[in-house]
Parts: structure tokens; sequence; C-alpha cells
DNA sequence: TTTGGTGCAAACGATTTGCAATTCT
DNA sequence: AGAATTGCAAATCGTTTGCACCAAA
């Protein structure tokens, strides 16, 4: 895996510190999904004085690099995730704000048959499944990763 | 099918001359998908005088009365369409924003099967197809109906 | 040095809200 | 009458932009 540092190069996008920083974010496990203000509170959070402007501009960046993919969950802002290698969709828990990622072969290839039959060349697709995770053990509402009300129907 | 009367009247919403108007406008086929300013010109472009935040108002209470559902496609505005009596899923045309609306038994029972995989209970979920109509002819681009660069990428 | 990047504040587009005037029941 | 509804303008929210200043190559 390439350093943050050259993906960036590799990108054509000047080595910059608020680059850095929030490609450093992205990249962190429990940040897998966040929105641009998200990220401008973390960086705030760690003492890193970066404008919410320039957050915007740099996840515009990623995306248009194909570094990050934007995502447009329920309620209007956008949700930012580090590009995966593998396409996948996403499960959303609507009681504790989680996110779980899946790929199913069966309903990838039947969005292309349906596609197909209708003459449509198709470029790409977003599938969101929302519900509730039905233990309250599982669900990590109440934990500090919860977010609930984010994605609230 | 009820009167656009009773159906206000069922949703315990009172009678009223801009709610008349709105849901009329819905049950065109025409107009089965819009967002608040599409309806707030069409009324305009027909002579009825209603405000812009009475479209907004009326719409948010169509969508809690269950008249009418909510769409998030790529872009950023909200697309309301008359609630359908049978669940289906979308296939837009990012070319002419011709949306196509389609039902796949098969994918339906996959998510379920994917949220049970999840110990998830699956309340609503949301798919989108995107993607360019193959044929030119095809393409509603350079129609009356077309709107292009509205749910451009 | 030269080109691109950054912060800040103002600008934006979509949607919501406060409030006084108006319309259903 | 009395409660719900409307219009208008001002307020919000998320996001983008203009511009003077600063930093990477």
């Amino acid at each position: 895996m390439p350093s943050t540092d050259a993906e960036l190069k590799k990108a054509g996008l000047k080595v910059t510190s608020p680059r850095i920083k929030i490609l450093d974010i992205l990249k962190k496990p429990e940040h897998q999904h966040v929105s641009a203000e998200d990220v401008y509170r973390i960086l705030i959070e760690q003492e890193d004085e970066v404008g919410l402007a320039t957050v915007y501009r740099v996840l515009n960046q990623f995306d248009d690099a194909g570094i990050v993919t934007r995502h447009h969950f329920e309620g209007g802002r956008s949700v930012f995730e580090l590009s995966a290698k593998k396409h996948h969709d996403h499960l959303v828990c609507l009681t504790c704000g989680r996110v779980i990622e899946f790929e199913d072969e069966v309903i990838e290839r039947r969005q292309l048959e349906v596609a197909q039959a209708n003459q449509i060349e198709l470029t790409n697709h977003s599938l969101y499944l929302y519900g509730e995770c039905k233990n309250a053990d599982n669900c990590e509402y109440n934990t500090e990763d919860a977010n609930p009300g984010r994605f609230g129907v």
C-alpha cells in the first residue's frame, strides 16, 4: 500500500498538510463513512486547524481523483468513504447508524439484466438497505460510535 | 379510486385549494417524479398562485401521510412521487433524466436475505440504477420532457 | 519563482420557519 | 368562532466561490 504522500502525488495533487491530515482520517477504520462536517469536527478535535471550505474542496478533489466515493444517504448530506478496492452496497441500522458493507453477486447480476432489458447502459448504481438491529446487544446504540438520528427516517 | 378531496380528508388534512391543486398535479402521469420546484413551476404555468413555502409544506405533509414518497436522487434535491400501490425501484437515464420504474423479485428476496444474515430487521431500502440510453432514439434527450443535467453525475 | 493551495467571509441553492393574515369546518 | 393553513420574508443547512495570502515544486 502506497504512503499517503505517494497516493496524493499519484492523484496529481500537491502534497499539503490539510490533504495529508484528511486522507489519514479517512483511512482510519472508525471513520469509514464520514460527512464533510464530520471530517472538520475530527480535525478540530485533534487540534488541527483546517478551514471547512478546504475540507469540502479536498473531499471533492479526492472524489474526482477516485480516492473516495461520495454517497447520498437519506437525510441530504453527502457521506464519503475511501474508495473500496471492491464494489459493495450498504446496510444501515437506523437506530445506531452502524453501516454494514455487503456484496451480493445475485443482486449485481440482476441489476445488469434489468438495465439490459430496458436498453440502458448501466454506469453505476446505489443500493441502501435500511433497518434495525434485531438484538439490542448487537445494536451499537449507546456506544461511543453511535450516531443516533443521523440516518433517521 | 377516491377523489382528491376524499384522499385529503382520509389523511386528516383539511381540504384546501393548494393541496387539491398539488395532489392533482402529482396524479398526472407526466408528473410522476417531480421536485418541489417543479411543482411550483407547474402551478405558476397554470396560473395558480401558491407560495413555494406552501408547496414544500404540502409535499412534506403528503410524505408524512404516506400519499407521496420522497426520493433522494443523485444531485441533492428531493423528488416526490405518488406513493405506488406497488413497490418498485428506479432506473435513471443520466443523459435524458428519464426514470423507468421496475421491480425484481430476485433482488427483493436477496435483500431480505442479506439483512437477515446480518441480524437486521429491514424497514425499507432504496435502489437506483444509473445509466444511459443505448440508442439515441430511445433517449428522450432533446424532447420536451428532457431535463438534462438534472441527474448529472 | 511560479503554480497551486488555503482561510475567511460572502454567496448559493434547496428547504424550513416565524408570524400575521386568511380560509376551512 | 376556532383551529388549521397560507404567503411572505427571514432564517437555516449543507456546500461552493471570490479573493488576498501562503506554501510546495
